[in-house]
DNA sequence: AACACGGGGAC
DNA sequence: GTCCCAGTGTT
């Protein structure tokens, strides 16, 4: 059977061109008025007027890819409180950033922003590049990023597009089309050029993010008490409820993971996770990730075990559990064994209480858990 | 252009 | 349950 296409299925929308006669003037000035009012302080934001100190700036946009503010507060803290300068994240090991990383998601955040900070110490004398072009350079540092960061900590005027943007936009100027079409999203960007001013433009995008944050919500937006809902054609139109129009998401897959405790001597083995891929860089117990048709998960577990020089007794089943990612429905079975014998060929022995060092995906928590009860 | 990449807040 | 969050990199 055909996957279903996740195309929306209604021909071509007429064209529409209100948003190419954007009138800035008339939203500026009331928004920056909202903002500097009713923005939230945040650990990494300057006084509206200021410029943001540029490694909390930098730390935040990568810490809040996908992730909303009230998530990142305490990472945030923790974070500065263990590497205050981007010097000190520099010369850190990578295992201690995705530590402070661990249970945020989207690894390679982290260990792009530690890439990112020794490229800076070893080409760019320890100073993050104050341009769009400079920043954009660095690993982990997209469009938006660059945008945000050279608006808001350097007062250069650069657009930004977010998922916030892109519905205040979407609403102003009553885009029908998905917003996360790839030309639909062009063209936000286009628009949002246009409308950043060069006055105070790290003001201006913080302004609208914070507008889509706090009043123009994904779901029943605030239009009574918008600053600007005199200019927005949503609002007008009565359908700012109704936008913006997105893609449907594909529905997760599938999976079965069967994690193994293999203990010896009051220790018990943990692995590092490959570069690439899910929970890249991050360790784990030995777990299977599929299991052959026809082999039993007990064998399975074996040839890991195997697979890793060492010999175990028979697994016990202790428990079995549920994660969701986005892409994943993963329901994960739980085992314990003994190492009978054998040389381990990589990965490390920790006793259970003693893995503070070890940076370990929320699903490695939790089973850890169901083997303590 | 499509897809993978985590986890959780808000409803 | 669903939706989506101050996106980026790979294929």
């Amino acid at each position: 059977m055909a996957r279903p296409s996740r195309r929306r299925p209604t021909p071509p929308a007429p064209p529409r061109r209100a948003w190419t006669r954007a009138k800035p003037a008339a939203l500026r000035a009331p928004l920056l008025a909202w903002y500097r009012e009713h923005h939230r302080k945040l650990p990494w934001r300057a006084e509206p007027g200021k410029l943001a100190n540029p490694y909390h700036e930098w730390l935040s946009e990568a810490m809040l890819q996908q992730t909303q503010v009230a998530t990142v507060i305490a990472y945030f803290e923790r974070f500065t409180a263990a590497f205050p300068t981007l010097a000190d994240l520099a010369r850190a090991e990578e295992q201690s950033v995705l530590r402070l990383w661990q249970g945020l998601g989207y690894y390679r955040r982290a260990r792009n922003l530690h890439a990112a900070a020794r490229a800076v110490e070893a080409n760019h004398a320890g100073r993050l590049p104050d341009t769009f072009e400079g920043l954009l350079a660095l690993p982990g540092i997209g469009r938006y990023s660059a945008g945000a960061i050279a608006s808001i900590a350097f007062g250069r005027r650069t657009p930004v597009v977010d998922g916030n943007v892109a519905r205040v936009l979407a609403r102003w100027f009553a885009i029908e089309e998905p917003v996360d079409a790839p030309a639909v999203r062009e063209r936000l960007w286009r628009l949002a050029e246009h409308l950043v001013p060069a006055r105070h433009p790290g003001d201006f995008n913080q302004a609208v993010m914070e507008l889509g944050a706090l009043v123009c919500t994904p779901k029943s937006p605030k239009c009574l008490v918008c600053p600007v809902a005199a200019a927005c054609r949503a609002n007008k139109m009565g359908i700012a409820e109704r936008l913006p129009v997105r893609v449907p998401r594909r529905k997760p897959t599938a999976a079965e993971h069967h994690v193994l405790a293999i203990d010896r001597r009051g220790e018990r083995l943990f692995v590092q996770r490959p570069d690439r891929g899910l929970w890249s860089g991050m360790w784990e117990m030995p777990t299977v990730e599929a299991v052959a048709a026809g082999v039993d998960a007990v064998e399975a577990l074996r040839a890991l075990a195997a697979a890793r020089g060492i010999m175990i007794d028979k697994p016990a089943r202790v428990g079995e559990f549920d994660h969701q990612t986005t892409h994943r429905s993963i329901h994960f079975v739980v085992w314990r064994a003994r190492c009978t014998g054998g040389r381990l060929r990589g990965g490390a022995w920790r006793r259970p209480g003693k893995i503070d060092d070890l940076p370990l995906p929320n699903p490695q928590r939790r089973a850890l858990e169901m083997l303590e009860e």
